[in-house]
DNA sequence: AAATTTACTTTCAAATTGCAAGTGCAAATA
DNA sequence: TATTTGCACTTGCAATTTGAAAGTAAATTT
């Protein structure tokens, strides 16, 4: 969000000045879980952001080089979002949250196949997933 | 933050309504790693707290079950704060954005050592400091 | 050429935050 | 024992942020 204040050099507190808030990693998932890269595909999310507010998030963790925009192949009126490598590497953290979550909340059928294999190899299901997020860097890369 | 008010079924959506602000997991910080149970010592963290967020915050981890109050043993005028299971279990998410961290911000010597710890052997770091959590618990349940 | 889509910005009320001061009880000090 | 200090808050209020809705401008579709 704010890409200048800090509040101490706690490491977490940093961390938290980035993506610490109730919208930022609801952006990350979509870009890494749900296939989602437009701003109107984060517009539809059912959370149901404000669209100044994703405006502003999404200012906030470019600024902070979590994702970075670029030209979208299907059209000059979209923009394509991606996640960097240090975005990418948010992937253990939201990870560990989903993990932690399915002990305390209801999970949705879709995604509890997902926590379960993540928990029997953690190691294994950063790569895998890590692997598909970076191809899809370089897919693009290569093509523009 | 909020006990009633659900965003989404998304369990990463349900986790942020719990801890998805500036200040929740600092708190859980200052308890984990820092020694500090009581409301005065969260209010002198470096990051600075105001003292209405701080009461807010409290209760609101306190009505999702992430921490709870006791008795402090020395005195009736102070409040012992401590983790539940639960909240012992985000050991696993503040591990992780410590690590991220680590990779693209400045560290604090001290930090670092337990950083670096955490990194060669998570699982063998998640079950040392959880140990010492938990005889927190039972040591102050065993004396009241 | 007109309507629609896309990625925003603007406006404004409502909610939240942050700062300062105050409250009430417990404990320490004079 | 009277008074001051410590602790865990609450209250009041200005400033900031959020959220809902409407608006804008360029690109694309019809």
């Amino acid at each position: 969000m704010n890409t200048n204040k800090k509040r101490s050099d706690c490491p977490l507190s940093c961390s938290l000045d980035v993506f610490g808030d109730k919208w930022s990693l609801l952006i990350i998932r979509d870009l890494m879980f749900g296939n989602k890269c437009t701003y109107n595909d984060f517009l539809k999310s059912e959370e149901g952001i404000a669209t100044n507010i994703l405006a502003s998030r999404l200012k906030g963790l470019e600024e902070n080089g979590v994702i970075e925009k670029s030209a979208h192949p299907d059209s000059k009126a979209k923009i394509l979002y991606r996640l960097t490598q240090k975005g990418i590497e948010l992937l253990p953290i939201l990870m560990e949250v989903y993990i932690w979550s399915e002990k305390y909340y209801e999970i949705p059928t879709d995604i509890k196949a997902t926590i379960k294999e993540a928990k029997k190899d953690k190691d294994k299901f950063v790569k895998q997933v890590t692997e598909t997020l970076k191809n899809k860097i370089t897919e693009h890369k290569s093509s523009s």
